[in-house]
DNA sequence: CCTTTGGTTCACAAAGGCTTCACAATTTCA
DNA sequence: TGAAATTGTGAAGCCTTTGTGAACCAAAGG
């Protein structure tokens, strides 16, 4: 059950695993970078800062405890989850005592589906982000743990993508959201879409709630009224 | 961001590991306390109500399971959270099989970055603490204690995850949990299940409780409706 | 032992949200 | 004003997500 398209950065200087794990990280949906020493690792992760990071202990010149600490270091990357992949039978405490500041261990080998469901229940942890539950305006209320818009005092329940760009442009009325801002708050950084696919959901939010709430900014976007 | 002044109280027989996570905690602002056996771990808790009690389950003489039962038999104690600490690759289906009444597992050797977030997210149920041991709604009243939900005055008896996911649904009727969230907390961090089968509790939920109380967001989650 | 029950998985069916497309309507600007 | 660019719309289909029945496995209880 691909989430949505994260990015994971494999670090290890063996090629097969790089090969294999991200072969079935891959197929599992997710986005995957690979780099095959600390020092690369680390400055890709720099770059691309991915939402996970699968460093190998063992690698030659830099390992992975201390590219891991570097990342920790660093602004950009010390929120990133990391976990260590491991041989078998490597002395777990040595790496659990220091204090690097991973997320996980993982020991290799191990089998494509564990390491699957594995790196998804260290997805789940990543902390969401701390926007407001609720927005109140006079015309409706949004509430974002019930999906829901009560306008005047009707609970309407909406799909997924609607709701989310109901969201946006309502976390700061009266301000216009561009299209290409709205396609990548809503639909994610990398995900290819059509032009018309933005105008359709705005459709459905004018024929629920209102056309006089969403104006049209011709040639930069739109922006909700209250 | 931890910051308050919880208390935890450290029980296991190693002093190394004694003051090693002590040290982690107290670095990281809770206030620690250390018993080096069942027996003095439970003295100790009674006396000083802890919010939360780290079990080593390896124990000589008392081991952390019957230490944890002792725990929750205590009036004082029982509503403490309490997590066991266990070696890797100690037979985790003893001690989850045991209906003993921890709240966690946490797995030794620990790196100090993830015992902290698991304290973390561990205290921040607490406040859950008040939430009632009966929940009741028009439909049916739900009895943690046990385990039982009442429909017309007809008891129905649940196994353990359908329980558990019922009664998390039920303790914000209206709110929609996400998959992620529901598997973090009925199936809970580390556990690794497939897609599906958040699905099929829910139908049974479904089947016996009335399809009509359970809502389905799609993309997001469910929700429960009274 | 054998049976029962809970939990999970699997393969497939069903549903419906999301996207696309063609074209109409509107606005922009030369 | 007229062409070009941009947006609105209705309908159609894709395709992801969810529902379902059955099978499997492990543990619990006769």
């Amino acid at each position: 059950m691909p989430a949505l398209s994260k990015t994971i950065l494999v670090v290890d200087d063996d090629p097969d695993i790089r090969e294999l794990i991200g072969f079935n990280l891959l197929q599992a949906g997710f986005r995957v970078e690979t780099a095959e020493n600390g020092a690369a690792g680390i400055k890709k992760a720099i770059r691309l800062l991915p939402d996970l990071i699968l460093l190998d202990v063992m690698m030659p010149e830099m390992d992975g405890i201390e590219a891991c600490k570097q990342l920790r270091e660093h602004p950009k990357t010390k929120g990133c989850l990391i976990a260590f992949l491991s041989a078998r039978g490597e002395d777990y405490s040595q790496i659990a005592g220091f204090d690097s500041g991973a997320d996980d261990y993982i020991t290799k080998p191990v089998a494509p589906r564990v390491l699957i469901k594995r790196v998804a229940a260290l997805m789940r942890r990543m902390p969401n982000s701390d926007t407001p539950d609720q927005l109140a305006f006079d015309a409706f209320t949004i509430d974002r743990n019930r999906h829901m818009v009560t306008q005047n005092d009707v609970q309407i329940s909406l799909p997924k993508k609607e709701f989310e760009l109901l969201f946006l442009l309502c976390s700061d009325p009266g301000k216009v959201f561009t299209r290409d801002r709205i396609l990548t708050e809503v639909w994610g950084h990398d995900v290819i879409v059509g032009d018309r696919t933005i105008d359709v959901h705005i459709r459905k939010l004018r024929s629920k709630l209102g056309k006089e709430h969403f104006t049209t900014i011709k040639g930069v976007g739109y922006k909700f009224d209250a």
